[in-house]
RNA sequence: GGGCGAUUAGCUCAGCUGGUUCAGAGCACCUGCCUUACAAGCAGGGGGUCACUGGUUCGAAUCCAGUAUCGCCCACCA
């Protein structure tokens, strides 16, 4: 059979991909079989493939493929997320190109909008997603916002108020004001940033001078309402009591005292803005201080901007700064590296604000949750996030959930009074209307009378559902489904959302299925350019992933995301690696085209070849091992390594070396089928790393009836392997190595036949004899040393010695063995040093001892040996 | 400011609870080869005071302390 010279891989990819579909391969059912589960991480709705999802995903895959070939009933569950902040901001961008703002629609028309825009750019990831060759469970799509999704977030939301957990509070909260809504701490990212720091001076109503007081947001000014010092300054004591004027406003304000001033930074005078700070906010409840907010939601100034109002903090805290010195109030500018919150989606500055939020306590719901990772009931790999996990675990903050957005779940919260107090937290408006009636007594309440709250919920208050929900375990705790595939066993995610999502799905875990959702969360690195830089969409320097599977295969891909990719650790991508990875599946085509190639004879296999399939069928089990220890330890790209080294140097460098016939002739119907059947195993465990070629090639090597797969070939089973085959091949190939060594650096060339001289039985084991005759094209194996001249080499602990036909040049021969003798001299000497020692010898154990010994009878045998050939030589 | 982790070949990383002259892998690099599966390849080769300084030990890349550099997380100093 022809097999063509190129691996035709777009046409492999898709053919494969729709078999597997029409298979229904990665359908699963609750069935006898234990379940083995992965809930994708959903990424954005209208979001596009980028590299850090092909990392993640191409790992998730690799579990999920090997967990279904070992029998388990593997399920990977996909699906979306409608990223609220984020996915607003888009189709609030795409109306304002269209000439609409979003203040002009009303919450309907603008969830039309948003729903449109879901529909044209939703579900293009996961088609990405099957071009990498996921083996998702496609009948089992869930979205974030879809029916079953959202009522779960509902009755959990009611549930948790219920239970006093959730509370409305009038508090200081992060504001962005591009999105113009809340966000919590977490999607806050804090920067450092050459900021200014302004010495302004506030006049003494008293008339004795000025008070000095340093700031970094000047235009905050406006709202100031008080100056506080430190009640033990010298420097201010007589001042406090007394008023000062902020300049520009002109207002009077009281000075306070409180330790909470430092004395020592800036000039020892902090001005108060509760409005603006949250330490402020602190001092102003503690004194009950006015508070004057002078900034509107989208971070523009308000009416008590005065001549401000209308321009953007930015441009304000240039001008109050021109204006304080112009009219003398500004006494010093200095650079200052400060810190800025920005926030994750938008990148805005995060302004303080105060508003009225929804916020869940954490701290007894963190518990159980905590308590499970430090337990490794949930194990994190790479262990060492355990630690930061702990830290926040143990300062976790109440979660402020609700968001000023329309994109996203409503708040299930029902007023039905003019105070804002007057409100019920339900499902349903009908059962929010009935327990309206109750908590006022009033029947004659009406539907109209009820208004929902207009916020909706953070996305990760959908999210941190999710291992539930995709079962319906939230709605029906106790459906088939949920009690099957709960808990889940891998979860596979960036580090970045330990926090917001990773902690929070176990903290929902516990309080609604009294389980952890997953046994393992394997933490991936971020994906970086060559310069370290990570990769993203501003930047420009992030290839595009489709892009490359076109141009390297996937498997091709899928190989280079793994091979420099440990847990936990940054991957600095390099399309080389790709390269790689399709080098590989070349190879490995090549290898069955040769296999293909072969005639074949009813002979029985010679020696060589017999040898060789003994050795291979060890070989392979030895590296089934490590290649299960790789698994079990989550070392994927170790495990592929393992792989890729069996294929490569193994099969193809040695076994197939030594089983391929010479040109023209047959290969034996044994060899064949013994070939055949290596190759498939081959591809067995090459599988879950390279799908598609590992398929295609299993469908080449034996006819397959319709309908089988190798995405369902039963992974092999851990055995022993002899040590004694594996071991006597390692010497075998040493020899060969040697006498090829031998003819690099003697210009023998490789079709010429040699003889060689072997030292001992046990330096050429009986059973690969042939073998090395066949790789080293040797022609004799001399029992008898002769006393020609020659070249000598060492293999393992032997000293072989091949003799040299016609006149050499013996210098260099004697060179060389001068060269090992002073090595082998140098190690005895070090080694009778250590024996020597009679503390090493007290107290090293026995062992150690021993094998030092053992090394000592070794180097002196080779030391003579060597002596004796340099004699022989003159 | 607090915490955590890292530092081994040009690059990315292995090296478990100290013990072979222990320093290793893949890629990259250099030198030969267009040898009838594969030049996307084959055969060979060079390359590291294991960040630095001390300590513990018969023995340290490995354990301890300090220093330096880098990274990550947390944090309300104007």
């Amino acid at each position: 059979m022809s097999i063509p010279a190129n691996y035709d891989y777009r046409k492999a990819e898709e053919k494969w991909y729709q078999y597997w579909l029409d298979q229904k391969v990665f359908e699963s059912k609750p069935d006898e079989r234990k379940a083995y589960t992965i809930v994708i991480p959903p990424p954005n709705v209208t979001g596009v493939l980028h590299m850090g999802h092909m990392l993640n995903n191409t790992i998730q895959d690799v579990l999920i493929r090997r967990a279904r070939m070992q029998g388990y009933n593997a399920c990977w569950v996909p699906g979306t997320d409608h990223a609220s902040i984020a996915t607003e901001a888009k189709v609030v961008a795409k109306l304002r190109e269209e000439g609409i703002s979003k203040d002009q629609l009303s919450r309907e028309e603008f969830l039309k909008h948003a729903w449109d825009w879901t529909h044209k750019h939703g579900g293009i990831i996961l088609e990405q997603l099957k071009k990498l060759g996921a083996s998702c469970d496609w009948s089992r799509e869930a979205f974030t916002l879809d029916e079953i999704r959202s009522e779960s977030v509902i009755k959990v939301f009611v549930d948790l108020y219920r239970k006093g957990k959730i509370y409305r509070g009038y508090r200081m909260v992060n504001w962005d004001p591009e999105a113009k809504t809340t966000v919590s701490d977490e999607e806050v990212i804090h920067k450092e940033i050459n900021g200014k720091l302004y010495y302004v001076q506030y006049s003494r109503e008293d008339g004795e001078g000025y008070i000095t007081v340093a700031t970094t947001r000047p235009e905050t000014i406006l709202g100031d309402v008080a100056i506080c010092v430190n009640p033990e300054d010298e420097r201010y004591r007589d001042l406090i009591g007394k008023k000062v004027r902020v300049p520009v406003a002109n207002r009077s304000i009281p000075v306070i005292a409180d330790e909470y001033v430092d004395r020592e930074f800036g000039t020892g005078c902090l001005k108060i803005t509760p409005a603006h700070d949250i330490n402020d906010k602190a001092i102003g409840d503690k004194y009950d201080l006015e508070i004057i907010d002078v900034l509107n939601e989208d971070g523009t100034l308000n009416e008590h901007g005065l001549h401000y109002q209308g321009q953007d903090r930015f441009a304000v805290r240039k001008a109050i700064a021109r204006e304080l010195e112009e009219k003398g109030f500004l006494s010093k500018v200095e650079d200052y590296k400060t810190s800025v919150g920005t926030s994750e989606r938008t990148g805005a500055v995060i302004e303080p604000r105060l508003s009225v939020q929804w916020f869940l306590k954490m701290k007894e719901l963190a518990e159980p949750a905590l308590k499970a990772v430090m337990d490794n009931e949930v194990e994190l790999i790479p262990e060492k996030f355990k630690n930061t996990y702990r830290h926040w675990m143990e300062n976790v903050h109440d979660w402020s959930i609700s968001r000023q957005l329309w994109w996203g779940h409503q708040i299930p919260a029902w007023y039905y009074g003019e105070d804002d107090q007057d409100f019920v937290v339900a499902e349903t408006k009908a059962e929010a209307l009935e327990l309206a009636r109750k908590k006022t007594a009033k029947a004659d309440l009406s539907l109209s009378d009820i208004k929902r709250d207009e916020d909706v919920l953070d996305t990760w208050f959908s999210s941190w559902l999710w291992p539930i929900s995709v079962f319906d375990g939230i709605r029906n705790p106790d459906n088939q489904e949920i009690n099957y595939y709960y808990p889940t066993r891998d979860l596979v995610t960036a580090p970045e959302i330990l926090f917001f999502w990773v902690a929070r799905m176990i903290i929902a875990g516990y309080e609604y299925r009294e389980e952890k959702p997953f046994s393992t969360v394997y933490l991936t690195g971020i994906v970086r350019d060559k310069l370290g830089r990570k990769m993203s969409k501003s930047l420009g320097n992030s290839p595009d992933p489709i892009g490359l599977m076109e141009k390297y295969s996937t498997d091709g891909v899928r190989v280079g995301m793994l091979l420099t990719s440990p847990a936990g650790n940054d991957l600095p991508f390099d399309e080389e690696l790709c390269l790689q990875g399709r080098n590989f599946t070349n190879k490995i085509w090549n290898a069955l085209r040769l296999v293909k190639s072969w005639e074949v004879s009813n002979e029985k296999p010679d020696e060589a070849t017999h040898s060789a399939m003994q050795w291979f069928a060890e070989k392979k089990k030895e590296t089934l091992q490590a290649i299960e220890k790789s698994f079990g330890q989550y070392r994927i790209s170790e495990a592929l390594m393992i792989t890729y080294k069996l294929i490569w140097d193994d099969f193809c460098s040695w076994y197939l070396e030594a089983v391929k016939p010479e040109y023209g002739k047959p290969v034996t119907h044994e060899a064949r089928e013994q070939t055949i059947h290596f190759f498939e195993d081959i591809c067995v465990l090459l599988h879950p790393f390279m799908p598609f070629i590992s398929e295609e090639i299993w469908h080449i090597l034996r006819e397959r009836k319709e309908g089988e797969t190798i995405c369902t070939v039963p992974w092999p089973e851990k055995e022993n392997f002899d040590e004694t085959t594996v071991s006597g091949f390692d010497q075998a190939v040493a020899i060969v190595n040697g006498l090829r060594n031998i003819r690099a650096g003697k210009n023998i060339p490789k079709k010429a036949p040699l003889a060689f001289y072997a030292p001992s039985a046990e330096a050429l084991p009986e059973q690969y004899k042939a073998l090395v005759m066949k790789l080293g094209n040797v022609t004799e194996v001399l029992t008898e040393k002769d006393d020609k001249p020659g070249f000598s080499f060492l293999a393992g602990k032997y000293e072989f010695f091949v003799p040299a036909s016609g006149s050499v040049d013996l210098q260099e021969e004697k060179e060389k063995l001068q060269k090992d003798l002073d090595y082998q001299r140098g190690f005895l000497k070090s080694v009778d040093k250590k024996l020597g020692n009679e503390r090493f010898v007290q107290n090293a154990p026995e062992q150690v001892v021993n094998s030092e010994r053992q090394k000592k009878t070794d180097a002196e045998a080779k030391i003579k040996a060597l002596e004796e050939r340099l004699l022989e030589l003159g």
